[in-house]
Formats: structure tokens, sequence, C-alpha cells
DNA sequence: GACGATATATCCGCCACGGATATATATTGC
DNA sequence: GCAATATATATCCGTGGCGGATATATCGTC
């Protein structure tokens, strides 16, 4: 290995729009509105948000455009194998900061108003 | 209850930097330089994003300086009551979200080169 | 065919981040 | 005891992601 290998480590850490995006797609192709519906069950996400977000992951290589719809007014996502990788590596990034996080005690607060 | 209540809830998710600081002050009170030491086992973080993050912190209540030290250069800081919950809150959000990324089929990959 | 929901697009201000630079003190090596 | 390095904080400023608002068009429904 020359010493420019670039891992999906250099990505990290995505940000909490970014995850939420690639997270949404993850079990399948969606349009922007879905993602948006679907993120904001977590965070908040207004349309600004999440179409600049959207075209700054397709120009860097996280998703893709799927070109098919059934709706003109829709448009499909799609993770790329590189969008993938970012969401699992970051997810193994979040897992270990909670364990560190538990391993000092702090306990999770519930999800309590 | 009021319908103003505030939930630490509001001031999720926080910044990677912010956790990573939060989670650094957790096992005990700590000056900038160590929190620095300490973040970037896990993150880049440089003085510039250190020290701002620092002082946004302290405003937003999430943390205090002690005011005792063992070394003239150095300057302590304690997590707050605010702190300590938006830490818990903050781990929780985290694990509901990996635990999400697992339910859809995503793999954490381990932290590979 | 009017009306609310769905769906995307774009503009712009703000502020967190991040890299560089500067300064001062402690520590180590010779 | 002096030079060199590590420790420690402070500050400046460019970049860019976010976020709220606004706009536009189409779909569903009654």
């Amino acid at each position: 290995m020359s010493d420019s290998v670039r891992s999906t480590q250099d990505y990290l850490p995505l940000t909490p729009v970014v995850f939420a995006i690639l997270l949404a797609l993850a079990d399948g192709d969606k349009h922007g509105y879905a993602i948006m519906l679907e993120a904001r069950q977590h965070i908040p996400m207004g349309p600004g948000t999440l179409y600049g977000a959207l075209d700054r992951m397709m120009a860097g290589g996280l998703i893709v455009e799927t070109g098919v719809t059934d709706d003109e007014r829709r448009r499909y996502y799609r993770l790329t194998a590189l969008g993938t990788r970012a969401l699992a590596a970051e997810t193994g990034r979040l897992e270990q900061a909670v364990k560190r996080a538990r391993g000092k005690g702090v306990r999770a607060a519930g999800v309590r108003a």
C-alpha cells in the first residue's frame, strides 16, 4: 500500500444531515421528499438543507439519481458503493463513540419529552 | 408543564466536535490541550476548532471553567448539569441511529485501514 | 375545478469549522 | 545554562454547510 491510500475513514465524521440521508436510502431508493419526511423523524430537515445536501452528495459520489420515476415530479436517489461504505464506516464510528461514552458512565437518556 | 418547555432534545444533534469535547470531559475536568489530544484520537481537531468551540460551549452553558489549575498556562473545563444531560441525550440519539442502521442491514465496518 | 398536499428549486445570511499564525512557558538534551 | 522541542492558549479569516424563506408546478380529492 502506498502512503497515499485514502480510506473511507477520511470522509468521517459525516454531518448528521448527510448521515440521515444515507440512512434513509439504506433500505431502498427514495425521492427527495420521502427522504426529508423520514429524516425529519429524527432531525430537523427543511428543503433548503435537503436539496443542497443531495447536490453535494451527488458531487461527492455518495449517491446517484436513478433516472426512473413513477411520478413526473419525483427524482429518485440511490446509494453508490462509496455511499454504502461511508454509511457503514460512520455507523461503526458512532458505535465506538457510544461505547466510549458508556465506558465513561454516560447513561443514554431515553427519548423523554 | 407549559407548551414552552425546552427539552434537551432541542439541542440535538450536537456537532461531532461538541460531542467529542463533552465526551472528553465526561470522566473528569481537563484543560484545552488535553481535550484536543483526546479528541484527536477520534476526529481531526486543530486549535482553531477547539478554542472556538470551547467559547461557544461556555456561552451555551454546556461547560464552565473551573478556575483552578496546576499550571499557569492551563485552563480547566468542567461539564455543567446541562452539558451532562446534552451528552447523555446525544449518546441516546446516536445509539438509536446505530440501531436503525443495523435494522436496515448496515454492517458496521471495523476500523480497518 | 378549487384547494390542500406533494415535490423540487433556489436564494441568501449566518456561523461553525479548520488551517495558519503568533506568543509564552515548561521540559528535555547536551 | 542554553538551545531545541513540546506544551498550551489565543486569534484571524476563508470556506462552506446549514436553514429558513420563497417560489413554482403537479397530484389527489371532493
